[in-house]
DNA sequence: GCTTTATTAATGACTGGTCGGTAAGTTACG
DNA sequence: CGTAACTTACCGACCAGTCATTAATAAAGC
């Protein structure tokens, strides 16, 4: 846990402090989840006192939500460029791995992933605004490119759903494993820039064409 | 939920009370996660009062680990047996899983998966436990399959380590989506056995040889 | 300038509800 | 009765959320 940035406590710029609570609330939530995490942690990690949450935040429930749509919502920006940056399918989707490997590994996308793991039905608003903004929008996107990468025969056909599924599957375990690095010995020594390539590797490996005369004896 | 099974109240058969707790807690412990859990559900659930529970286990971690400790044990059994059936790779790797994929439905798995992803640190020995017994065990297996697969030239060279973690990453992450799929509309509507068979092909596919002319132009 | 009053930012002691854990009590059976 | 099996009522710790109070500053009056 970083260390609190004790500034002197009158500091008559009340327009800081959301974005100070939502940046130690972040830090807190990616590390305990929404259960456990506790008010006055949040509050000690911004240099503040419980109360004064509640001056910016009505509940913990709206806190927590605002840390997630805050995040999100940046990723889906960044997201929304990859798309239009790149024609060449390979390209963008190298792009758009490169962005979302970026993503995965802050802080922000642990606590996503245990609210989509543990906490979504406490949250059902929530949940559904993750599935559609979220999800939805980014298989789309992969999907889209998948496509194009199909018709340009650099990719070998299949359903681009389940290619998109497949990567994304991808990408979210290896980031989980990546944050727990410290009790996985099998990650442990491998650099992050690696494990990405490792990714991309693979998957571009799954999705190259069939050579045309090749025999396809293993499968039925 | 499932409904509880109230049974006589004086049955004087306390020798099946533990593997009835143990029973009721999977549940609660798979649908709520270890923080989240009240202990007077999984008594109500069982049939019983709370107090009944505190004389069979000691604290509600002990519990906890005990139902992990069991269902773990169950699956690493049935580990071994795909192990020595098969001689041929991609069988014995196709068998694999199926085990596999019919443990991850098993309500365990959601259980120890939120464990792992959340509340870790709170049980460093059940993590080691975890670490050792299952994850590298299992892991070692998978890359021993697949070292005799790419040594009968059945996959294409690779790093089996990394082939291994391709693996696990495409189960477990498919395995969570699959227990909440009502959440999740993209795979609400596909059977659990058309997921198994949606990743057996795409790994599979990741892991065919080159063919021995074909260009791999697109791969730097 | 200096004092008084008003306003704003923030605090921390307190409340109420929840739940793990315990101990006294109850029921059935030999 | 005695004892095994179980229940019920309770305790205490914990924590989200509240609110009376305090501290800093600004504005007004002289």
């Amino acid at each position: 846990m970083s260390e609190t940035i004790v500034e002197p406590r009158w500091r008559r710029i009340p327009e800081e402090r959301p974005r100070q609570i939502l940046e130690a609330a972040l830090e807190v939530f990616a590390e305990r989840g929404l259960a456990a995490a506790r008010l006055e942690d949040i509050a000690k990690l911004a240099g503040l006192s419980k109360g004064t949450i509640y001056l910016y935040f009505a509940t913990k429930e709206d806190l927590f939500r605002e840390v997630i749509r805050t995040s999100v919502v940046a990723f889906i920006a960044r997201a929304e460029a990859f798309f239009e940056a790149e024609p060449d399918p390979v390209h963008s989707l190298t792009a758009w791995m490169e962005g979302y490997w970026g993503w995965l590994r802050s802080p922000v996308f642990p606590a996503m992933h245990r609210l989509v793991n543990t906490e979504l039905r406490s949250f059902p608003d929530l949940a559904s605004f993750y599935t559609t903004e979220v999800i939805e929008r980014a298989q789309r996107l992969v999907r889209e490119m998948l496509e194009r990468g199909m018709d340009a025969g650099q990719f070998r056909r299949m359903d681009p759903q389940v290619a998109a599924r497949m990567l994304s599957s991808l990408f979210v375990t290896h980031a989980m494993w990546y944050h727990q690095r410290d009790c996985f010995k099998a990650i442990k020594d491998v650099g992050d820039d690696v494990l990405l390539a490792q990714i991309r590797e693979f998957f571009f490996n799954a999705m190259r064409p069939e050579a045309p005369n090749a025999p396809n004896s293993r499968l039925k």
